[in-house]
DNA sequence: TTCAATACCTTGTATCACAAAGTACCAAAA
DNA sequence: TTTTGGTACTTTGTGATACAAGGTATTGAA
């Protein structure tokens, strides 16, 4: 029952990440390995067991495609692409983001 | 599993919805009716059967307190208050909401 | 006394992030 | 050839929480 300030950045990412990984594979192609580490550039720690089953989730939406791509480093990698409803679910999220954004500061107005 | 605009803005409000309750009760202390109110007016649906647990459990992390107050109009209300330790958290939540809000940006960038 | 409005609370369910453990592939070292 | 280390994908169990739905209690007016 923490308090910590990881805890409180957790706590205010529930929901986004599935807005993260749209925006990201909006601008190009990834595996989830690489998706994690742009997410950690951006200040969002997501680990494995949290994005893999999203990633599928998101599939069976059909917001996404896969295809498999061999790799010189180790076993073939999973690459995702944004399919034509996964935009349109983008280009949603960004109007809901935008007056999410816009609630918090009229609340934070008197 | 429909993805409803509803959907979409209740899925990103997620874990968000604590840093909005410490941001009213900052300006003004207020019960549960009224604390729904203002949300609606900010965009952010929220049921009673969400909130009364979520404050309880705030108070319960000692960051809310609350005094009874007699009313005109039916019965007594819950009037909730922010306590220092409130305080502090919403100062570490503003923190992390602006960290969160340039992450995104930074994810929107190519 | 009955009803409507207001306010607070609880229970059951579904979802989701995470920790942890498991499976599989590959290449280089032993 | 076998082992080891690195990479990648997957699954299981747990805890937290938003929500729907129903319950309790107070007040004032019909």
């Amino acid at each position: 029952m923490e308090n910590t300030v990881e805890n409180v950045r957790s706590q205010m990412r529930k929901g986004l990440l599935e807005y993260c990984i749209l925006s990201i594979l909006d601008k190009r192609e990834a595996y989830a390995s690489s998706l994690i580490e742009e997410l950690k550039t951006a200040g969002m720690i997501v680990v494995e067991g949290t994005l893999y089953p999203l990633l599928i989730r998101q599939k069976n939406q059909g917001l996404l495609s896969y295809r498999w791509e061999e790799s010189t480093q180790g076993p073939p990698r999973k690459y995702y692409v944004l399919t034509d409803k996964g935009r349109e679910q983008l280009a949603q999220m960004d109007g809901a983001w935008q007056e999410l954004v816009e609630g918090i500061q009229s609340l934070k107005r008197v």
